[in-house]
RNA sequence: GGAGGGGUCGCAUAGUCUGGCCUAGUGCGCGCGCCUGGAAAGCGCGUAUGUGGAAACGCAUCGAGGGUUCGAAUCCCUCCCCCUCCGCCA
């Protein structure tokens, strides 16, 4: 949700921002419907005002002068429920409106509406080159026996897989030791829930858009949530904040489950895009001033993971039009993938400025004493799955070996991944 | 799964039976002031959220939504949530 003081004061910004995301809504219809809300508001409460002011009274009085209170009163009481229900129609009208609406573009969000208009602002180490053929991460995973895709088929049906053997504790040892780097950097770990309610995901913009994307748990009326970004930002709904407590930041781990409708024959080899796979994720709330300076706070985090990690990125500055309803600018880092030949997204950071923070009611007290929304943002630590697959296909040897990074190996206790 | 107890302005509670003096009391916490050499204690004042308004002020909110009534924290209906005990269980 954006601030209605865009529309109020501020029409042509919020136009353009609209605009930029190639969204559609009429703004002077929008306003006419905020106009005469407001109208009937203050129109039946001046009637409830009255209605109350002699209803107050007739506690003190008796026989026919208090008939005849009651009388006016009743009267008032009519008018007043007429005009509450207009106005309460008039609300509705607007808010299922107002509430379809994306968040303010940041002005320097890529222009575009695609996933190709993104524009890369950097890059780190040029593809990997190898002397040999280089192999994706099924042909070398399950020889060495560290991938099991057949067998996670056969019990769970497509789109899932099976880490094994090395791989696993690889794994283990990657979540470790994101933990132990972002932990030094302020961010608190958090293992949260991965059933949530509805209103985690409708106060973190995931609903009503991508209700088809989320698996439901009918039975309790739960959900699984996509990324832990859904627990680690409703934690905090409704409460108010010290403003001397922000920044606070958290780093959450849990397993992400993902329907993927609308990709079939998308991805459907291996495990690059799967139902379930397991992910450290950052997330910030801090003071409205402070975003921009965040939100560049945790791209330097996640490159820094990626560089430890010895893999060739790319950083991308999101189109408008591609972002998320929430995001108001979105950096994506595309890791390269030698079994793709190309590059492809393992992480992502958005500003969601204070759009989230507006649903789930999460403010702060400034210094005049004020409550304010703050501003929240997302990044992706490291998303398991495809990280392994780019360590697996990135750090290959022509035995079908694969070399595991010098700053993982503390974590991982071997330097190579091998069949023992 | 079974049985019971609850949801009130930061926290803890009063109020609900018997509708109107509830403009929601009290304690704690917090802030400011007085007092003091300084502090503690004590005393005084203030201290929920949203919304409309330039302001004065109004309106709404006692888990949520409906209903009865001139009037609902209080009565009625539906739903949600939390807790305790028993059972089961990692």
């Amino acid at each position: 949700m954006i601030d209605i003081a865009y529309l109020r004061e501020r029409r042509d910004e919020l136009a353009a921002s609209v605009a930029r995301r190639g969204f559609e809504i009429d703004l002077d219809a929008l306003d006419e419907i905020d106009r005469a809300r407001r109208l009937a508001r203050s129109e039946s409460e001046e009637v409830r005002n009255k209605q109350n002011t002699i209803g107050k009274s007739i506690a003190a009085l008796q026989g026919k002068e208090r008939e005849a209170a009651i009388q006016e009163a009743g009267q008032f009481a009519t008018r007043y429920k007429a005009l509450l229900g207009s106005a309460d129609d008039l609300d509705e009208k607007f808010n299922a409106l107002w509430t379809t609406l994306p968040n303010m573009t940041d002005p320097t969000a890529a222009d575009g509406f695609e996933e190709d208009d993104a524009v890369e602002i950097s890059r780190y180490l040029d593809p990997t080159v190898f002397s040999f053929e280089p192999k994706d991460h099924v042909d070398l995973g399950v020889p060495l026996g560290i991938v099991d895709i057949e067998r996670a088929t056969k019990m769970s049906g497509s789109r899932f897989g099976m880490i094994k053997g090395k791989l696993a504790l690889y794994e283990m040892a990657l979540t470790r030791w994101t933990m132990d780097m972002l932990s030094g950097h302020g961010f608190t770990p958090i293992l949260p829930p991965v059933l949530v309610r509805e209103s985690a995901l409708y106060g973190t913009g995931f609903f009503p858009g991508d209700r088809a994307q989320v698996y439901s748990v009918e039975q309790d009326d739960l959900y699984l949530v996509g990324t832990s970004e859904v627990p680690l930002a409703a934690m905090h709904g409704d409460e108010i904040f010290d403003e001397e407590s922000l920044p606070l930041r958290y780093v959450g781990f849990s397993t992400c489950f993902r329907v993927e409708a609308g990709t079939y024959g998308k991805d459907t080899r291996g495990m690059f895009r799967v139902h379930q796979f397991d992910k450290t994720e950052m997330f910030s709330f801090v003071h409205p001033d402070a975003s921009r300076d965040e939100h560049d706070f945790l791209l330097e985090r996640e490159e820094e993971l990626v560089r430890a990690l010895e893999i060739p990125y790319r950083v991308m500055n999101v189109a408008a039009g591609d972002l998320g309803s929430s995001a108001a600018k979105k950096y994506d880092i595309e890791a390269w993938f030698p079994g793709q030949g190309r590059y492809r997204e393992i992480t992502s950071t958005s500003n969601t400025t204070d759009f989230q923070a507006r649903r789930l009611r999460i403010r702060f007290k400034d210094d005049r004493g004020e409550n304010r929304f703050v501003h929240t943002l997302n990044g992706t630590a490291i998303a398991m799955g495809r990280t392994l697959i780019a360590l697996m296909e990135n750090h290959q040897q022509e035995d079908g070996t694969i070399r595991v990074p010098e700053a993982l190996v503390p974590y991982t206790g071997f330097d190579t991944l091998d069949a023992r």
